[in-house]
DNA sequence: TCCTTTCTACGTACACCGTACACAGTACGC
DNA sequence: GCGTACTGTGTACGGTGTACGTAGAAAGGA
């Protein structure tokens, strides 16, 4: 389950929400409710039961509200999204690693953004086709660049590389999303779902016309109780990816 | 914009139909369709307009029937689903690259996937918490496997490495697909959509606050004409991909 | 032949979703 | 005190997947 972002709708009133610049109108009722009380609502919300759990009736009912009235607040289901994708990012930790290895460096950004997608899975869900355009963004864009800077690569480098990091993290973390999910919906852990499909399978699998995929799924399943292991895959891609950075930056020197 | 799979309901029902095992019972009037039919049918349908226009009412009026006349055939939205992603994987072409350099071996693999998701975008939004047992999967299993076989690696880093590499193509496809959404949404490619937020943006950001931010994202957006560019991000992610692999396999033949 | 059984097709209805729109009521500025 | 701008909300619309019940068709058995 994935959710679109604000990419209809007008710009200038995201930015502005974004921003909490706001028109100052002292006339009219006094609001009951608070932008920030919305969005840390939904933020609680998509944490504790996930995105799709969060709904517009869902949401105005926690906060006590009727549902419409979160229109007073928010365009939109798309720019609440926005606003709650900028907000855990301005709250997002950013530890200084000027002068230290670039391996660490590098770890540290993705290690931060590991903890983010941790905290708040559904982050890997939302769509990030265009980057909301607030402060928590600009800060951690920011920031992050700056973790990559000054080790030799281009400006155009330094963007692609921290773009393809960043896409490591989301992936891994939108796997280990649906792997749970999986296990939730279906109501049975993986070894627990092989066994459960086993039987059928092995009269309807000819085993020796894929024998690849049989010996290496086996030992697969063996290694790791399951046939997907989220710590296994961090460390294996996260591996392979310092690797892959560092003959980037080899080839600089030369 | 994703969508779940199959994970909850009869395993056993949804192992059958893919596997195509039949109950053959020759009672009762004659199907006036099949599950292929209704299968190839939704494929069509998400390849021309994305998985969000795959309802099953829409599905039923293009096939010609009623909306409920398509769980005669099919246990749910699900399950069709998982057939939907078995059989373009069944249909995939898997070039046979024994011998050759294990450089062109992966690079073949991700190109087969590249091609995958390029004829079928909503390949790459599909939950794949678990994949769907059935014969195209196996197959695609299968081949990737013995392509990336006899390199050095243990089975468990061939799985490793496989899932890692696929994972890299599934995410840029995604965020092809995201990019290409956003344009049609907001009816503003890239450009226009920054030119577009530039002047309020300008207002309220403080660009001596975010110094790299700006230095690194102007010089990339200028580099291609946008802020993301699929191409460029496909040859920078290949590249890093197969360098840390590289990295991988010199390290066995130590 | 006719009846029973089994299967297909599908109309209706339900519980959801996001949100457009109209309207009631409140509090400030003049 | 009045106009005006604003908040809060009830109702309603068009969409989603699909549970349930039923009508009717075809085959097997008597």
């Amino acid at each position: 389950m994935s959710s679109d972002r604000s990419s209809a709708g007008d710009p200038d009133r995201t930015l502005a929400l974004l921003w909490r610049v706001s028109g100052e109108s002292r006339r009219g009722p006094r609001p009951g409710l608070s932008l920030d009380r919305v969005v840390d609502t939904a933020i609680e919300l998509a944490d504790a039961d996930g995105l799709s759990a969060l709904t517009m009736r869902r949401l105005a009912q926690t906060i006590g509200v009727a549902p419409m009235t979160l229109y007073t607040y928010v365009p939109g289901k798309a720019e609440l999204l926005d606003l709650m994708l900028d907000a855990v990012y301005a709250r997002m930790p950013r530890t200084d690693t000027a002068g230290r290895h670039w391996r660490e460096r590098v770890t540290t950004v993705v290690e931060e953004n590991r903890a983010l997608l941790a905290a708040h899975p559904w982050v890997a869900s939302v769509s990030t086709g265009r980057p909301p355009l607030g402060p928590g963004q600009m800060a951690k864009y920011d920031h992050e660049l700056r973790a990559l800077d000054g080790l030799g690569l281009s400006d155009v480098e330094l963007d692609a590389a921290l773009a393809h990091l960043l896409a490591f993290v989301r992936t891994h973390a939108r796997d280990a999303a649906d792997a749970m999910a999986a296990e939730r919906e279906s109501r049975m852990n993986d070894e627990q779902w092989w066994e459960r499909n086993a039987p059928l399978l092995a009269r309807v699998l000819d085993e020796t016309a894929f024998p690849t995929a049989v010996r290496v799924g086996t030992a697969a399943g063996q290694a790791h109780g399951s046939a997907w292991n989220a710590d296994h895959a961090w460390q294996f891609g996260l591996q392979v990816l310092l690797d892959g950075l560092a003959a980037l930056m080899g080839r600089h020197e030369r």
